[in-house]
DNA sequence: GTAAAATAAGTCGCATGCTACTTATTAGAA
DNA sequence: TTCTAATAAGTAGCATGCGACTTATTTTAC
C-alpha cells in the first residue's frame, strides 16, 4: 500500500482513539494537545502564530481552534502591546488543571501503540517519519 | 515528540500536498484514492460497505464522500438486488477516464516522500507502520 | 512623513472525520 | 409465520483541515 493511505489510516486511528480517551473530560485530542504544549511553555510568550508554525496548520485552522478552546474557558488571549498584530495566548486555571489528566491519557495510549517496539526502533521509525515530513516540505 | 503529533503533522501534510496537486482535476485527494480503488476493482462488486473496511472509515463518513463524489458525476449507486441494504458504487465514465492522471500524480508524490529511502528500508517503515496500527485497533 | 508592502489574524465556504440517533431491509427465533 | 435481532445506510450536529478574501497593524521605501 501507498505511504500515503497507510500513515492516513494510522491517523485517523490514532485521533478516533484519543478523541475517545479525552472525551471523558469535555475535550478533543487537538485540545488537549495544545494544553499540553502551552504548560510546557508556560514560562515563554506564546501567540497565535507560534502555533501556527509548532503544529504546521494554516492560521485559520489554528483561529478557529482557539476561538473552540477560548469559548470552554480553557485558555485566554490578548492583544500583544508590543506589536497588536499578535494575539498572546494563555491558560486559564481551568486549562492548567486539565494538563495532568491529558498527559497521562496520552502516554497510556502512545505505550500500547508502541508495544513491541524498542526504543532504538521508536527512535528509529521516528526519524524516518521526520525525513518523510522534511522531503514534503522541502 | 510522541508519535501521535508526528503522524499528525505527517498526514496533515501529505493531504494538503495531494490536495493541491488534484485541484487541477477538481478533486480531492480522498475522491482520487477511491477512484483509483474502484479503478483497481472494476472486476469485483464493491458496496459502501466494503470502502467503509477498506479504509477504515466510519459509515457516516463514507457516506458523505460518496454523496459528494456522486453529486460530481465520477461515480453511480445502485441498491444491491440481492440484499437492497447494500449500495453499490461503480465508477462513471468521466470518473474512469481520471483514473491515470490521478495514478500518476501519486506515483510523482509518493517518489517525491521517499526521496533517499531505500526499498528495503521503504518496507521496513511500512511494516513499522501496520506494527502501530494493530497496536491501536487491537 | 507618507504611501506601499508585509505581516498577523478574522471570516466564509467547503471537505472530511466523528458520535448519536433514525430508517429500511434481512435473518433468525419463537 | 411472525416478531425480534442484526445489519446497511441516512441524517444531524460538531471539530478540524484547507484556500481565498478581508482587516488591522507595523515596517519599509521614497
Amino acid at each position: 500500500m501507498h505511504f500515503g493511505r497507510l500513515i492516513k489510516t494510522l491517523n485517523t486511528a490514532i485521533e478516533r482513539d484519543i478523541n475517545r480517551q479525552l472525551a471523558k473530560f469535555d475535550l478533543t485530542g487537538t485540545q488537549g494537545i495544545i494544553i499540553g504544549f502551552l504548560r510546557h511553555n508556560q514560562d515563554k510568550e506564546i501567540c497565535q502564530k507560534n502555533l501556527e508554525q509548532e503544529f504546521a496548520l494554516s492560521h485559520p485552522t489554528m483561529s478557529s481552534i482557539l476561538t473552540r478552546m477560548e469559548n470552554k474557558g480553557l485558555i485566554g488571549t490578548a492583544p500583544l502591546p508590543k506589536d497588536k498584530r499578535y494575539k498572546k495566548v494563555f491558560l486559564t486555571e481551568k486549562g492548567l488543571a486539565l494538563d495532568k489528566e491529558i498527559a497521562n491519557s496520552i502516554d497510556i495510549f502512545e505505550e500500547k501503540m508502541c508495544t513491541g517496539l524498542s526504543e532504538e526502533q521508536q527512535i528509529q521509525i521516528k526519524s524516518y517519519l521526520n525525513l518523510l515530513i522534511k522531503n514534503i516540505t522541502d
